[in-house]
DNA sequence: TAGTGGTCTAGACCACCCT
DNA sequence: GGGTGGTCTAGACCACTAC
């Protein structure tokens, strides 16, 4: 283990943990080695792992049972991928089975409305640019998401946007400001004529409709995101550990 | 029974500044004293202070920026009781701004479906109890919920059963087994007439439609839950940290 | 009783932000 | 430079479980 890919400690040995798992080296339902014997093993303390453990635990990947040990959750599938982290659609449609693709139906600068002023917090006569995609499981549309960003996060203009990135990406290349955390409110949807269309489907039963709103360290609001979601073909699961 | 509040330091210190930034000794916005000042003044590790300032900073409700300090989220109302902890219906209701209440519309036990048998993984002649409730915010109703136990997990006889109580509180008193955690799927779903006419709804606009798998430490299906959500009352919100 | 995870401490060093 | 949070260590003691 000299791979020195992850900067901290933690984040190697976690990674290292994460693959023995997910390669089975310590299959499901199996118990893992002690935390001390890990520590000695990986040459670090016992803190280090436990943070680790800690972490896998509110995942739901593991589980701990004092005087006894830590155990492989049997159920590793169907957790996997699906807990704590921001919901990535790309990762969800990978967590289902599904090989994901993204592709761009439009991005536009336009005027801003004024309920779009109201949630991100600016004035209400800022440009702003609009972007459609659509996410596909195995070549399906499954996901419709529309993105605002106001245009002064920008570094570079607009023409340059690659938009089959993940979000996070293209925050990451093409603008100032970095995303700390997101709140979304979960609906239910009955969708029009033309977004039927776009995701190309055939009965009219409702959506998933998710509002996303993405903000930076300092608690402003960067970006507005509504996305359409296929709830029948792509599951929208959560694991939520029990408080004690 | 003499409520033994929190029994760690790392609870008792939870508690306290879970405290103080309720009642706005540090209001939003504000930054908090140093890790070291905390740790001094509770006369704890600066250690345990971080434990707890990782948990509150995992749930939104804190922001911590190196090299500067510790800060209330702003946004404290909206993100509060939203995230990290399992949806607890009541607690839910409550963070809307409503007063919750619960009542029971029927107990009764029945023959297990094999549906039921199959996601319970449990033998398919074993019997199971059923159990309708209503949740309300301030008297109206907003979330219609299915449960089902297998009879074989209560300590007690089915008659002795307070409807009214939180899932948790009713597995805590009644069951042999229980929780730890919980996967829920997220669907939309429209609804039929007779739990239109439950929820007194008058349009016949979609639901949120949860589906709720409990689990034990061992990984055992204790409980289905079957909820039918009100999300146009109701906010179903999530506080989603970035991850690095 | 031996071994496990659970809790907590005291202190070290680092990276970063401010002035 | 001085203070903040970020990381990590080594070791103590406790509570619990399996044998």
């Amino acid at each position: 283990m000299t791979i020195q890919r992850p900067k901290t400690i933690v984040e190697q040995v976690a990674l290292e943990l994460r693959q023995r798992i997910s390669r089975q080296t310590y299959p499901p339902g199996s118990r893992l080695p002690s935390e001390s014997d890990l520590a000695a093993e990986l040459g670090v303390s016992r803190t280090t792992v436990r943070t680790v453990l800690a972490r896998f635990a509110s995942e739901g990947l593991i589980f701990r049972k004092q005087g006894d040990g830590t155990y492989v959750n049997e159920r590793l599938e169907e957790v996997d991928g699906h807990y704590g982290r921001t919901w990535d659609f790309s990762r969800l449609i990978a967590a289902n089975g599904f090989k994901p693709t993204i592709t761009t139906i439009s991005i536009e600068a336009r005027q801003i409305t004024p309920v779009e002023s109201e949630a991100l917090q600016t004035s209400s006569d800022s440009d702003i640019i609009s972007m459609e995609r659509l996410f596909h499981a195995n070549g399906r549309p499954v996901i419709y998401t529309t993105n605002i960003f106001p245009v002064q996060l920008f570094k570079s203009t607009i023409a340059a946007l690659d938009g089959t990135l993940p979000i996070h990406k293209m925050m990451q290349l093409y603008c100032v400001e970095q995303i700390a955390y997101v709140i979304t409110d979960i609906n239910a949807a009955i969708i029009g004529k033309r977004q039927q269309e776009i995701l190309r489907r055939n009965d009219d039963g409702p959506l998933l409709a998710l509002h996303e709103t993405f903000y930076s360290r300092t608690h402003l609001p960067l970006t507005l995101g509504h996305s359409l979601y296929d709830h029948k073909t792509l599951k929208l699961r959560l694991v939520q550990p029990w408080e004690s």
